[in-house]
DNA sequence: ACAACGTGTTTCGTTATGTGCAACAAGAGG
DNA sequence: CCTCTTGTTGCACATAACGAAACACGTTGT
């Protein structure tokens, strides 16, 4: 089941996600860098990408993303991303925590939205695209819950099945609380969670109605038909 | 000028661009029938996509678009996308038409944010992605005015530029009508611009003051602090 | 002022790499 | 039952990607 090759495709893949991670852009020469490549080849590698639409050549000669990635994205933008994000920028403004969404591939919890909270004072950063296992941290034990039963798993999952949320202490970062709670879906759809993350304990528990509030506000937006902007 | 070369890369970003324009995904047999090449090849192709998390096999070996595209789009959206969304909803709405986004890319305008009117009356169908000539069309005029002064660019322009919009009929799709209006942004940022379209020129006419204000409701809230969701 | 360095960019020879074919397994349909 | 199509994997060959070298250009430092 390795099927490998492709190498020339893998390397542009993995120069257009660093493009794509990098806010200002990256040169020709410092993708090579990374790559561990020469310089040569990584410009014609973006030379295909720019070609291709995903990457585009600033003025300074820094490669960003190009449109053809955003209009692809937009296309197949699943609703679940637009009925999230008023739900948590209400969940960040109300508890002044960083809120996220985080949905299930392979045995890890992805990110797919954050939202801090308005304001400048000290946050919780956490990136989209983060991934950690299912088994540790609230947004993880979260979509155990709503997943079906698999062998081996925690088994305090059953207590938060039972109770609809998930509270975590220190669990994958020191000195960081977890609350989250399952989003439930249509039954062959993959499950999401709402999670926020704070510092302080006491901001955990009292997060907990709020966050089971906003888990179940999105499971209605999601049943109810969104407008149609295909 | 040229720099060709990467004819892996550049069929694998194709297999991606059309398993994402296609909802339901596309299997490995056909991606090869469309690139013109072996179904071997489209298979090691997909692998790899698949390798890196851009695309992702179904049950049915139909490949669809993976996660990775999600978080990495999700990381580089523009705030102009989510500031864009409501506007146009509510323009959508209040009009019935079907509402656009559109930036400028080389002489072309592309539509990157796309929403039809609620109900389910006939409507026009513009997808995210078409590209249409600067100097046809009224999203494309109004994207002119906003750029600086081209050599060549139609005379019209200069009127579409004092009155703050433009109103095209049948100039692209016969039958159809399009009122659009610029969005002003930052001095070194590209522009973009607000546009309906309809087939109904009593519509169109009637729709001017609505998208002008949308055009402007939008570039307000692009001047204002948006939240921060980083 | 010059020199030394780091770019972007192109050309070129070599070799690794992707390609196409064939073959096998599995499933659907007639 | 047979047939057709699909997914999947070896294999030999030819292509296409690689890395080095070279050139032009702009910076930086001396």
């Amino acid at each position: 089941m390795a099927a490998e090759g492709s190498q020339t495709l893998e390397r542009g893949l993995m120069a257009l996600r660093m493009i794509a991670e990098e806010r200002d852009g990256l040169t020709a020469s410092e993708v090579g860098a990374r790559l561990g490549v020469h310089r040569s080849v990584a410009y014609r590698l973006l030379g295909a990408l720019v070609r291709q639409g995903f990457a585009a050549k600033d003025d300074a000669n820094r490669y960003r993303v190009g449109l053809a990635f955003f209009t692809l994205a937009e296309l197949t933008r699943p609703p679940l991303l637009d009925a999230a994000r008023p739900v948590l920028r209400d969940l960040a403004a109300e508890l002044g925590v960083t809120a996220c969404l985080v949905v299930p591939e392979g045995n890890d919890a992805v990110a797919v939205a954050v939202v801090e909270p308005p304001g400048s004072g000290a946050r919780l950063s956490y990136r989209v695209g983060n991934r950690d296992p299912l088994d540790l941290g609230a947004g993880g034990l979260a979509l155990l819950a709503a997943l079906p039963p698999r062998p081996g798993e925690p088994g305090r999952v059953a207590e938060v099945r039972a109770r609809g949320y998930a509270l975590t202490c220190e669990e994958l970062i020191p000195g960081v609380f977890g609350v989250a709670s399952p989003v439930v879906r249509q039954a062959h759809e993959q499950p999401a969670a709402v999670t926020t993350l704070t510092h302080r304990e006491d901001l955990a528990r009292q997060a907990v109605p709020a966050v089971l509030a906003a888990a179940e506000r999105l499971t209605r937006a999601l049943a109810a038909p969104g407008p149609r902007d295909h």
